[in-house]
DNA sequence: GCAATATTACAACAGTTGTTATGCCACCTG
DNA sequence: CAGGTGGCATAACAACTGTTGTAATATTGC
């Protein structure tokens, strides 16, 4: 196994201990016996914690955009919005994992400026993705042409947000179908009326 | 000064620190170093940290819900609704501090069964408030006669918890102006076409 | 098969954590 | 005034943290 693929191995059982023991209690300790190993393994493959929690928190977020991409290709108009936006909710329990990393981390940041911009960036480039959509969308005239797409684009991230942490607090607060229902009906909210 | 008002007053000492440096920095001696004293007060008035943070969230819920209220009071129909909305959103830059503690705790409670359940209690509670203020709307014709309440409140719950997390992270993303659109169209949606 | 390097284990470090016990001081009550 | 009680300070406790250094073991290249 490669260095790069024993490093990703680390980081998923970091990831695995932050969805089970939550983001503070997810030692280097608890990591490494999850891992199997002992903590020298650890630190043989991250300088320090933070590298690590970062580098899997990038990992869940990679997952998420690689989903969207896989969503989005060959599929055009609002149907292709619709399956990107879907990639990113908690429709399977196992998504719930993901999730939980994300809330976790979002709590975690609180009061520590570089991982707030940490995010910060991570919610640039969604945005950025989703604006390029809205713009295409709009190009085509299937949204309405006075829309403020950077707005619309927050909200779009905001409602799969809250819906994400309703999930993980509350699993059965949304079904699979209830959430695309929500997603649908905001997006057909922006439709062109034609 | 009562025992009561004390009590809260070492609470906001804690609310101002888990605000500023976040909940797993929130130390006894850190909460102590905000209210000018020592830890021996803060183990006073609380059996332990669980006891105090608890109280410190609960402060925070039991404010949203008050000017939730008073946001209530007087008024009816779709204005009603929006208002008590608009008192949850963190629409001026005081708001975000008690946001930021709220997500703060939703993080932490991630790997932690119990505070969890302590986030399903108020989800359900706010919930429930909402519920019936749909259901008023919807005896009044107000609301489509076809909606799921439940799902609705939920819906609502969620958009503003997305919103709210997305000023903690980026406070310019939605100005109150914004913010209150966002979830009067939101509202509009649910409106009964006469 | 030997040397060099990568990988892993283990122990020790200094610092911080929540909690508890003890003692001091002011205040109130009888 | 005696004595008890609530409020608070201080110190010590054991447990746990991230990090570092050292040494043992695998793996690789020649």
């Amino acid at each position: 196994m490669s260095y790069d693929d024993r490093r990703i191995e680390v980081a998923k059982a970091a990831w695995r201990v932050i969805g089970r023991e939550g983001l503070d209690r997810a030692s280097m300790r608890a990591i490494a016996q999850e891992l199997g190993s002992s903590t020298g393994v650890v630190t043989h493959y991250f300088r320090d914690k933070e590298e690590l929690t970062l580098f899997a928190l990038e990992q869940v977020f990679e997952n998420v955009l690689e989903d969207m991409k896989v969503c989005a290709k060959g599929r055009q108009g609002i149907d292709r919005l619709e399956q990107m936006i879907f990639a990113a909710l908690p429709l399977e329990a196992t998504d719930r994992e993901d999730w939980k990393v994300w809330v976790a981390f979002l709590g975690y940041s609180i009061g520590r400026k570089h991982l707030v911009q940490e995010h910060r960036k991570r919610y640039d480039f969604l945005r950025q993705i989703i604006c390029q959509e809205l713009a295409d969308l709009r190009t085509d005239k299937l949204i309405r042409a006075e829309l403020d797409l950077t707005l619309e684009a927050n909200a779009l991230i905001a409602l799969v947000d809250g819906i994400g942490t309703g999930v993980v607090i509350y699993p059965e607060q949304f079904s699979a179908e209830q959430q695309q229902y929500l997603v649908r009906r905001h997006i057909n909210a922006l439709l062109a009326s034609s």
